[in-house]
DNA sequence: TCTGGGGTCCTAGGACCC
DNA sequence: TCTGGGGTCCTAGGACCC
Protein backbone atom coordinates (compact mmCIF):
# COMPACT_ATOMS: atom_id res chain seq x y z
CA UNK A 1 0.00 0.00 0.00
CA UNK A 2 1.19 3.42 -1.17
CA UNK A 3 0.87 6.46 1.08
CA UNK A 4 -1.45 8.92 0.38
CA UNK A 5 0.94 11.64 -1.86
CA UNK A 6 -0.18 15.94 -1.79
CA UNK A 7 1.75 17.68 -4.39
CA UNK A 8 1.42 20.41 -6.02
CA UNK A 9 -1.56 20.64 -8.66
CA UNK A 10 -2.48 22.86 -10.91
CA UNK A 11 -5.50 22.85 -13.15
CA UNK A 12 -6.25 24.67 -16.07
CA UNK A 13 -10.20 24.50 -16.77
CA UNK A 14 -10.34 25.99 -21.08
CA UNK A 15 -13.99 26.50 -22.42
CA UNK A 16 -14.10 24.56 -25.97
CA UNK A 17 -14.36 26.88 -28.66
CA UNK A 18 -16.04 29.75 -26.29
CA UNK A 19 -17.71 32.06 -28.41
CA UNK A 20 -18.95 29.29 -30.65
CA UNK A 21 -20.46 27.54 -27.63
CA UNK A 22 -22.02 30.95 -26.31
CA UNK A 23 -23.86 31.17 -29.79
CA UNK A 24 -25.00 27.54 -29.52
CA UNK A 25 -26.71 27.70 -26.40
CA UNK A 26 -29.36 30.14 -27.48
CA UNK A 27 -29.56 28.26 -31.11
CA UNK A 28 -30.05 24.61 -30.48
CA UNK A 29 -30.06 24.07 -34.49
CA UNK A 30 -26.30 24.62 -35.15
CA UNK A 31 -25.29 22.60 -32.21
CA UNK A 32 -23.51 19.53 -34.87
CA UNK A 33 -23.15 22.21 -37.53
CA UNK A 34 -19.97 23.80 -38.87
CA UNK A 35 -19.76 27.38 -37.03
CA UNK A 36 -17.56 30.01 -36.72
CA UNK A 37 -17.08 33.69 -34.44
CA UNK A 38 -16.13 36.70 -36.44
CA UNK A 39 -13.75 39.24 -34.89
CA UNK A 40 -14.59 42.91 -34.57
CA UNK A 41 -15.95 44.59 -38.41
CA UNK A 42 -16.37 40.88 -38.93
CA UNK A 43 -12.51 40.77 -39.98
CA UNK A 44 -11.15 37.72 -38.80
CA UNK A 45 -12.15 34.50 -37.36
CA UNK A 46 -11.48 34.37 -33.69
CA UNK A 47 -13.46 30.89 -32.90
CA UNK A 48 -14.32 27.81 -34.64
CA UNK A 49 -16.60 24.34 -33.99
CA UNK A 50 -14.73 21.55 -34.29
CA UNK A 51 -16.71 20.47 -37.49
CA UNK A 52 -15.29 24.35 -39.01
CA UNK A 53 -12.12 23.08 -37.92
CA UNK A 54 -12.16 19.74 -39.88
CA UNK A 55 -12.51 21.92 -42.57
CA UNK A 56 -9.58 23.61 -42.64
CA UNK A 57 -10.72 27.26 -41.70
CA UNK A 58 -7.92 28.57 -39.59
CA UNK A 59 -7.55 30.46 -36.17
CA UNK A 60 -7.13 34.26 -36.72
CA UNK A 61 -7.93 34.09 -40.79
CA UNK A 62 -9.50 36.82 -42.03
CA UNK A 63 -12.76 36.13 -43.21
CA UNK A 64 -12.94 37.12 -46.62
CA UNK A 65 -10.43 34.33 -47.50
CA UNK A 66 -12.04 31.42 -46.10
CA UNK A 67 -15.30 32.92 -47.57
CA UNK A 68 -15.19 30.09 -50.39
CA UNK A 69 -15.16 26.90 -47.66
CA UNK A 70 -18.04 28.64 -45.90
CA UNK A 71 -20.34 28.82 -48.65
CA UNK A 72 -19.71 25.63 -50.09
CA UNK A 73 -19.88 23.76 -46.32
CA UNK A 74 -22.73 25.66 -45.51
CA UNK A 75 -20.83 26.93 -42.39
CA UNK A 76 -22.80 29.13 -39.69
CA UNK A 77 -21.35 32.97 -39.19
CA UNK A 78 -21.93 35.09 -36.41
CA UNK A 79 -20.13 38.76 -35.78
CA UNK A 80 -19.13 38.57 -32.17
CA UNK A 81 -21.08 39.43 -29.27
CA UNK A 82 -18.93 40.45 -26.48
CA UNK A 83 -21.40 41.16 -24.00
CA UNK A 84 -22.99 38.04 -24.04
CA UNK A 85 -19.38 36.47 -23.92
CA UNK A 86 -18.93 38.49 -21.14
CA UNK A 87 -22.25 37.25 -18.89
CA UNK A 88 -21.42 33.60 -19.89
CA UNK A 89 -17.89 33.72 -19.38
CA UNK A 90 -18.77 35.25 -15.42
CA UNK A 91 -20.94 32.43 -14.71
CA UNK A 92 -18.79 30.21 -15.83
CA UNK A 93 -16.29 31.29 -13.13
CA UNK A 94 -18.47 31.55 -10.61
CA UNK A 95 -19.47 27.84 -10.91
CA UNK A 96 -15.41 27.20 -11.05
CA UNK A 97 -15.11 29.11 -7.57
CA UNK A 98 -17.62 26.86 -5.86
CA UNK A 99 -14.72 24.14 -6.08
CA UNK A 100 -11.81 26.62 -5.02
CA UNK A 101 -12.42 30.51 -4.52
CA UNK A 102 -9.02 31.37 -5.16
CA UNK A 103 -9.09 30.55 -9.16
CA UNK A 104 -6.81 32.82 -11.09
CA UNK A 105 -9.20 33.77 -14.21
CA UNK A 106 -7.04 34.17 -17.07
CA UNK A 107 -8.49 34.94 -19.73
CA UNK A 108 -12.37 35.32 -20.69
CA UNK A 109 -12.19 31.18 -21.28
CA UNK A 110 -9.95 30.15 -18.95
CA UNK A 111 -8.76 29.79 -15.32
CA UNK A 112 -6.19 27.81 -13.08
CA UNK A 113 -7.12 26.26 -10.52
CA UNK A 114 -4.97 24.78 -7.32
CA UNK A 115 -5.68 21.38 -6.21
CA UNK A 116 -3.48 20.56 -3.70
CA UNK A 117 -5.53 19.91 -1.24
CA UNK A 118 -6.58 17.16 -3.17
CA UNK A 119 -4.69 13.74 -3.06
CA UNK A 120 -2.70 12.44 -6.05
CA UNK A 121 -5.53 9.57 -6.00
CA UNK A 122 -8.50 12.32 -6.15
CA UNK A 123 -7.28 14.70 -8.48
CA UNK A 124 -8.45 13.07 -11.82
CA UNK A 125 -11.74 12.38 -10.57
CA UNK A 126 -11.89 16.17 -9.64
CA UNK A 127 -11.25 17.33 -12.39
CA UNK A 128 -14.24 15.07 -14.56
CA UNK A 129 -16.66 16.64 -11.69
CA UNK A 130 -15.40 20.16 -12.44
CA UNK A 131 -15.86 19.46 -16.31
CA UNK A 132 -19.56 17.72 -15.58
CA UNK A 133 -20.70 21.02 -13.35
CA UNK A 134 -19.65 23.41 -15.79
CA UNK A 135 -21.70 21.67 -18.20
CA UNK A 136 -24.60 21.15 -16.49
CA UNK A 137 -24.70 24.56 -14.63
CA UNK A 138 -23.48 26.50 -17.60
CA UNK A 139 -24.02 24.68 -20.72
CA UNK A 140 -20.85 25.12 -21.87
CA UNK A 141 -18.47 22.48 -22.73
CA UNK A 142 -14.77 22.53 -21.10
CA UNK A 143 -11.38 20.39 -20.88
CA UNK A 144 -9.15 20.85 -18.01
CA UNK A 145 -5.35 19.82 -18.13
CA UNK A 146 -3.93 18.62 -14.35
CA UNK A 147 0.15 18.85 -13.63
CA UNK A 148 2.57 20.44 -11.51
CA UNK A 149 2.82 23.74 -13.06
CA UNK A 150 0.93 26.24 -15.33
CA UNK A 151 2.81 25.16 -18.00
CA UNK A 152 2.42 21.78 -18.16
CA UNK A 153 -1.04 22.13 -17.28
CA UNK A 154 -1.46 23.85 -20.22
CA UNK A 155 0.23 20.74 -22.10
CA UNK A 156 -2.71 18.98 -20.59
CA UNK A 157 -4.99 20.61 -21.74
CA UNK A 158 -4.31 20.88 -25.22
CA UNK A 159 -3.64 16.85 -24.89
CA UNK A 160 -7.16 17.01 -22.97
CA UNK A 161 -9.30 19.13 -25.82
CA UNK A 162 -8.44 15.86 -28.13
CA UNK A 163 -9.89 13.37 -25.89
CA UNK A 164 -13.85 12.67 -25.32
CA UNK A 165 -13.54 12.42 -21.63
CA UNK A 166 -12.08 16.24 -21.35
CA UNK A 167 -9.65 15.92 -18.80
CA UNK A 168 -5.84 15.09 -18.62
CA UNK A 169 -3.81 14.64 -15.50
CA UNK A 170 -0.16 14.21 -15.39
CA UNK A 171 0.11 14.04 -12.03
CA UNK A 172 1.29 10.67 -11.00
CA UNK A 173 2.79 9.82 -14.55
CA UNK A 174 5.74 8.63 -14.05
CA UNK A 175 7.53 9.73 -17.45
CA UNK A 176 5.46 11.99 -19.23
CA UNK A 177 8.68 12.60 -22.13
CA UNK A 178 6.32 10.36 -24.51
CA UNK A 179 3.32 12.87 -24.05
CA UNK A 180 5.68 15.76 -24.62
CA UNK A 181 7.28 14.82 -27.44
CA UNK A 182 3.81 14.42 -29.61
CA UNK A 183 3.56 18.58 -28.36
CA UNK A 184 4.66 20.62 -31.35
CA UNK A 185 7.44 23.83 -30.21
CA UNK A 186 5.17 26.39 -31.19
CA UNK A 187 1.93 24.91 -28.86
CA UNK A 188 3.88 25.22 -26.02
CA UNK A 189 2.76 28.09 -24.00
CA UNK A 190 5.26 30.91 -24.22
CA UNK A 191 6.71 30.06 -27.42
CA UNK A 192 5.29 32.13 -30.17
CA UNK A 193 5.88 32.73 -33.73
CA UNK A 194 9.54 34.09 -33.51
CA UNK A 195 10.95 31.70 -30.50
CA UNK A 196 9.42 29.31 -33.01
CA UNK A 197 11.64 30.08 -35.61
CA UNK A 198 14.52 30.42 -32.90
CA UNK A 199 14.37 27.00 -31.86
CA UNK A 200 13.78 25.23 -35.04
CA UNK A 201 16.96 26.78 -36.37
CA UNK A 202 18.54 25.11 -33.30
CA UNK A 203 16.76 21.55 -33.76
CA UNK A 204 14.01 21.88 -31.04
CA UNK A 205 10.75 20.81 -32.35
CA UNK A 206 8.93 19.54 -29.31
CA UNK A 207 8.32 19.83 -26.11
CA UNK A 208 10.48 17.54 -24.84
CA UNK A 209 13.18 18.79 -26.48
CA UNK A 210 13.12 21.81 -25.05
CA UNK A 211 12.62 20.67 -21.39
CA UNK A 212 16.32 18.32 -22.01
CA UNK A 213 18.04 21.43 -23.60
CA UNK A 214 19.89 23.21 -20.93
CA UNK A 215 18.88 26.14 -19.19
CA UNK A 216 22.35 28.30 -20.09
CA UNK A 217 21.93 27.82 -23.45
CA UNK A 218 18.33 28.83 -23.28
CA UNK A 219 19.48 32.15 -21.16
CA UNK A 220 22.55 33.09 -23.17
CA UNK A 221 20.37 32.49 -26.75
CA UNK A 222 16.76 34.13 -25.82
CA UNK A 223 15.75 35.23 -22.38
CA UNK A 224 14.61 34.73 -19.01
CA UNK A 225 11.22 33.98 -20.18
CA UNK A 226 12.52 31.07 -22.42
CA UNK A 227 14.43 29.39 -19.79
CA UNK A 228 11.46 29.30 -17.16
CA UNK A 229 9.22 27.98 -19.83
CA UNK A 230 11.98 25.02 -19.94
CA UNK A 231 11.74 24.80 -16.04
CA UNK A 232 8.20 24.22 -16.11
CA UNK A 233 8.21 21.33 -18.66
CA UNK A 234 10.84 19.94 -16.26
CA UNK A 235 7.82 20.39 -13.32
CA UNK A 236 9.57 23.09 -11.71
CA UNK A 237 6.96 25.96 -10.86
CA UNK A 238 8.39 29.14 -11.56
CA UNK A 239 5.02 31.01 -12.67
CA UNK A 240 2.64 31.26 -9.58
CA UNK A 241 -1.04 31.53 -9.61
CA UNK A 242 -2.43 35.26 -9.19
CA UNK A 243 -5.09 34.95 -7.30
CA UNK A 244 -6.16 38.38 -6.46
CA UNK A 245 -7.56 40.42 -9.48
CA UNK A 246 -4.59 43.04 -9.91
CA UNK A 247 -5.39 46.73 -10.78
CA UNK A 248 -4.48 46.99 -14.94
CA UNK A 249 -1.74 49.12 -15.88
CA UNK A 250 -3.44 50.37 -19.02
CA UNK A 251 -6.49 50.82 -20.59
CA UNK A 252 -6.96 50.45 -24.85
CA UNK A 253 -9.53 51.81 -26.99
CA UNK A 254 -9.25 50.95 -30.60
CA UNK A 255 -11.32 50.18 -33.48
CA UNK A 256 -10.85 49.40 -37.53
CA UNK A 257 -13.42 51.68 -39.02
CA UNK A 258 -15.97 49.96 -40.85
CA UNK A 259 -15.46 51.94 -44.28
CA UNK A 260 -12.07 53.76 -44.60
CA UNK A 261 -11.86 57.59 -43.34
CA UNK A 262 -9.97 60.46 -44.91
CA UNK A 263 -11.43 63.47 -43.45
CA UNK A 264 -9.87 64.90 -40.12
CA UNK A 265 -13.30 65.71 -38.85
CA UNK A 266 -14.61 62.30 -38.91
CA UNK A 267 -11.06 60.65 -37.33
CA UNK A 268 -11.97 63.72 -34.65
CA UNK A 269 -14.71 61.88 -33.78
CA UNK A 270 -14.05 58.18 -33.69
CA UNK A 271 -10.85 59.35 -32.00
CA UNK A 272 -13.32 61.28 -29.41
CA UNK A 273 -15.94 58.75 -28.93
CA UNK A 274 -12.77 56.13 -28.09
CA UNK A 275 -11.85 58.35 -25.18
CA UNK A 276 -15.62 58.49 -23.93
CA UNK A 277 -15.25 54.74 -23.99
CA UNK A 278 -11.71 54.55 -22.03
CA UNK A 279 -12.88 57.14 -19.45
CA UNK A 280 -15.72 55.16 -18.57
CA UNK A 281 -14.00 52.35 -18.29
CA UNK A 282 -11.50 53.58 -16.23
CA UNK A 283 -13.78 55.49 -14.05
CA UNK A 284 -15.76 51.89 -13.08
CA UNK A 285 -12.53 51.27 -11.56
CA UNK A 286 -11.79 53.93 -9.61
CA UNK A 287 -8.36 54.56 -11.76
CA UNK A 288 -7.16 57.87 -13.18
CA UNK A 289 -4.62 58.19 -16.19
CA UNK A 290 -1.49 60.07 -16.07
CA UNK A 291 -0.38 59.88 -19.62
CA UNK A 292 -2.54 59.17 -23.05
CA UNK A 293 -1.29 58.01 -26.42
CA UNK A 294 -3.40 58.57 -29.74
CA UNK A 295 -2.26 56.53 -32.83
CA UNK A 296 -3.59 56.34 -36.30
CA UNK A 297 -2.98 54.29 -39.15
CA UNK A 298 -3.67 53.21 -42.62
CA UNK A 299 -3.43 50.03 -43.64
CA UNK A 300 -0.82 47.65 -43.75
CA UNK A 301 -1.96 44.91 -46.32
CA UNK A 302 -2.99 48.47 -49.20
CA UNK A 303 0.51 49.94 -49.37
CA UNK A 304 -0.63 50.92 -52.65
CA UNK A 305 -2.67 53.56 -51.05
CA UNK A 306 0.58 54.72 -49.44
CA UNK A 307 1.31 53.54 -45.89
CA UNK A 308 1.35 56.22 -42.42
CA UNK A 309 1.19 55.16 -39.31
CA UNK A 310 1.52 57.49 -35.90
CA UNK A 311 1.42 57.82 -32.65
CA UNK A 312 2.31 60.42 -29.73
CA UNK A 313 2.12 59.98 -25.80
CA UNK A 314 1.08 62.96 -24.19
CA UNK A 315 1.04 63.54 -19.81
CA UNK A 316 -1.73 65.53 -17.93
CA UNK A 317 -1.06 67.83 -15.99
CA UNK A 318 -2.84 65.61 -13.04
CA UNK A 319 -3.84 62.65 -13.53
CA UNK A 320 -7.46 62.65 -14.69
CA UNK A 321 -10.80 60.09 -15.72
CA UNK A 322 -12.54 63.35 -16.58
CA UNK A 323 -14.09 62.68 -20.23
CA UNK A 324 -13.92 66.32 -21.26
CA UNK A 325 -10.25 67.00 -20.30
CA UNK A 326 -8.98 63.41 -21.86
CA UNK A 327 -11.32 64.34 -25.02
CA UNK A 328 -9.68 67.37 -25.54
CA UNK A 329 -6.23 66.39 -24.85
CA UNK A 330 -5.82 63.47 -26.95
CA UNK A 331 -7.28 65.98 -30.19
CA UNK A 332 -4.95 68.17 -29.47
CA UNK A 333 -2.76 65.23 -29.75
CA UNK A 334 -4.09 64.00 -33.03
CA UNK A 335 -4.27 67.44 -34.55
CA UNK A 336 0.00 66.80 -34.17
CA UNK A 337 -0.06 63.22 -35.47
CA UNK A 338 -3.02 63.56 -38.24
CA UNK A 339 -1.57 63.94 -42.18
CA UNK A 340 -4.00 64.78 -45.28
CA UNK A 341 -4.44 62.19 -48.17
CA UNK A 342 -4.30 58.98 -46.11
CA UNK A 343 -7.60 56.79 -46.53
CA UNK A 344 -7.38 55.73 -42.30
CA UNK A 345 -8.39 52.06 -41.08
CA UNK A 346 -7.92 52.17 -37.55
CA UNK A 347 -6.94 54.70 -34.89
CA UNK A 348 -7.09 53.72 -30.81
CA UNK A 349 -6.60 55.74 -27.31
CA UNK A 350 -4.38 53.94 -24.83
CA UNK A 351 -4.78 55.36 -21.35
CA UNK A 352 -1.77 54.06 -19.18
CA UNK A 353 0.08 55.11 -16.15
CA UNK A 354 -3.48 54.18 -14.31
CA UNK A 355 -3.19 54.90 -10.45
CA UNK A 356 -6.46 54.29 -8.06
CA UNK A 357 -8.12 57.84 -7.60
CA UNK A 358 -8.21 59.11 -3.75
CA UNK A 359 -11.72 59.87 -4.86
CA UNK A 360 -11.08 62.21 -7.47
CA UNK A 361 -9.40 64.99 -4.78
CA UNK A 362 -5.54 66.17 -5.17
CA UNK A 363 -4.17 69.28 -3.91
CA UNK A 364 -5.38 71.52 -6.99
CA UNK A 365 -9.05 70.46 -6.48
CA UNK A 366 -11.09 72.93 -7.04
CA UNK A 367 -15.19 73.53 -6.53
CA UNK A 368 -15.12 73.09 -10.24
CA UNK A 369 -13.89 69.63 -10.58
CA UNK A 370 -16.33 68.62 -7.80
CA UNK A 371 -18.86 69.70 -10.01
CA UNK A 372 -17.29 67.98 -12.45
CA UNK A 373 -16.95 64.94 -11.01
CA UNK A 374 -20.52 64.69 -10.43
CA UNK A 375 -21.17 65.18 -13.84
CA UNK A 376 -19.04 62.43 -14.72
CA UNK A 377 -21.26 60.42 -11.98
CA UNK A 378 -24.77 61.44 -13.97
CA UNK A 379 -23.29 60.36 -17.38
CA UNK A 380 -22.22 56.76 -16.02
CA UNK A 381 -25.65 56.33 -14.69
CA UNK A 382 -27.69 57.96 -17.50
CA UNK A 383 -26.13 55.51 -19.64
CA UNK A 384 -25.55 52.65 -17.77
CA UNK A 385 -29.69 52.55 -17.40
CA UNK A 386 -30.33 53.63 -21.03
CA UNK A 387 -27.60 52.24 -22.96
CA UNK A 388 -23.98 53.14 -23.76
CA UNK A 389 -24.09 56.80 -25.23
CA UNK A 390 -27.27 57.79 -24.40
CA UNK A 391 -25.45 60.92 -23.20
CA UNK A 392 -22.39 61.51 -25.24
CA UNK A 393 -19.97 64.79 -26.08
CA UNK A 394 -20.38 66.84 -29.70
CA UNK A 395 -17.03 65.68 -30.61
CA UNK A 396 -18.13 62.04 -30.61
CA UNK A 397 -20.00 62.76 -33.85
CA UNK A 398 -23.74 61.44 -34.42
CA UNK A 399 -23.54 59.98 -37.92
CA UNK A 400 -20.50 57.99 -37.57
CA UNK A 401 -19.48 56.52 -40.71
CA UNK A 402 -16.52 54.79 -38.97
CA UNK A 403 -18.62 52.27 -37.00
CA UNK A 404 -17.99 48.69 -36.94
CA UNK A 405 -19.77 46.22 -39.52
CA UNK A 406 -21.38 43.73 -37.64
CA UNK A 407 -24.09 41.81 -40.02
CA UNK A 408 -23.99 38.56 -38.69
CA UNK A 409 -24.93 39.50 -34.75
CA UNK A 410 -27.29 36.76 -33.00
CA UNK A 411 -28.72 39.45 -31.21
CA UNK A 412 -29.04 37.85 -28.51
CA UNK A 413 -28.24 40.21 -25.04
CA UNK A 414 -28.61 38.31 -21.55
CA UNK A 415 -28.35 41.80 -20.11
CA UNK A 416 -30.95 43.57 -22.60
CA UNK A 417 -34.55 43.32 -21.56
CA UNK A 418 -35.55 43.58 -25.02
CA UNK A 419 -33.35 40.74 -26.22
CA UNK A 420 -34.93 37.94 -24.48
CA UNK A 421 -36.21 35.29 -26.60
CA UNK A 422 -40.56 35.59 -27.11
CA UNK A 423 -42.49 32.84 -26.86
CA UNK A 424 -45.50 32.45 -28.29
CA UNK A 425 -48.72 30.91 -27.27
C1' DT B 1 -13.88 45.26 -51.36
C1' DC B 2 -12.99 42.70 -47.25
C1' DT B 3 -7.09 41.20 -42.60
C1' DG B 4 -9.56 42.13 -34.45
C1' DG B 5 -8.88 44.10 -29.82
C1' DG B 6 -6.94 44.33 -25.20
C1' DG B 7 -3.47 43.25 -22.22
C1' DT B 8 1.60 42.28 -19.83
C1' DC B 9 6.42 41.89 -19.62
C1' DC B 10 11.30 42.27 -21.22
C1' DT B 11 15.15 44.47 -23.40
C1' DA B 12 18.16 47.50 -25.89
C1' DG B 13 19.59 51.87 -26.19
C1' DG B 14 19.58 56.74 -25.13
C1' DA B 15 19.86 60.44 -21.65
C1' DC B 16 21.81 61.87 -17.73
C1' DC B 17 24.80 62.00 -13.73
C1' DC B 18 29.13 61.61 -11.31
C1' DT C 1 40.98 72.21 -24.41
C1' DC C 2 41.33 67.55 -24.05
C1' DT C 3 39.19 63.17 -22.38
C1' DG C 4 36.65 57.87 -19.48
C1' DG C 5 33.67 54.78 -17.83
C1' DG C 6 30.20 53.10 -14.96
C1' DG C 7 25.67 53.38 -12.98
C1' DT C 8 20.64 54.38 -13.15
C1' DC C 9 16.46 55.57 -15.09
C1' DC C 10 13.22 55.96 -18.78
C1' DT C 11 11.07 54.80 -23.12
C1' DA C 12 9.91 52.69 -27.45
C1' DG C 13 9.38 48.65 -29.59
C1' DG C 14 8.96 43.82 -29.74
C1' DA C 15 7.26 39.38 -28.24
C1' DC C 16 3.97 36.97 -26.10
C1' DC C 17 -0.83 35.78 -24.42
C1' DC C 18 -6.03 35.15 -25.26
Amino acid sequence: MSSIQYTKKIALIDCNSFYVSCERLFNPKIRKKPVVVLSNNDGCIVSRSNEAKALGIKMGEPYFKAKDIIIKNNVQVFSSNYSLYGDLSRRVMRTLKRFNADIEVYSIDEAFMDLSNFSDDEVLNVGQEIRSTVLQWTGIPTSIGIAKTKTLSKVANHIAKKKKSGVTNFIGVENIDPLLEKVDINDVWGVGRQLTKFYHKNGIYNAKQLKNKSNTWIKKNSNVLGSRTAMELRGISCIDLEKTESKRKSCVVSRSFGQRIEKYQELREAVASYCLNASEKIRSESLIAKSITVFIRTSPFQSRFGYYSNSKTVDFPIATNNSIEIVKTALTTLESIFKNGYRYQKAGVILSNLSESANGKNLFSSEKDEKISCLMRSIDNTNYRYGRSSISLASAGVQKRWNMKREYSSKIDTSDFYCLPKIMT
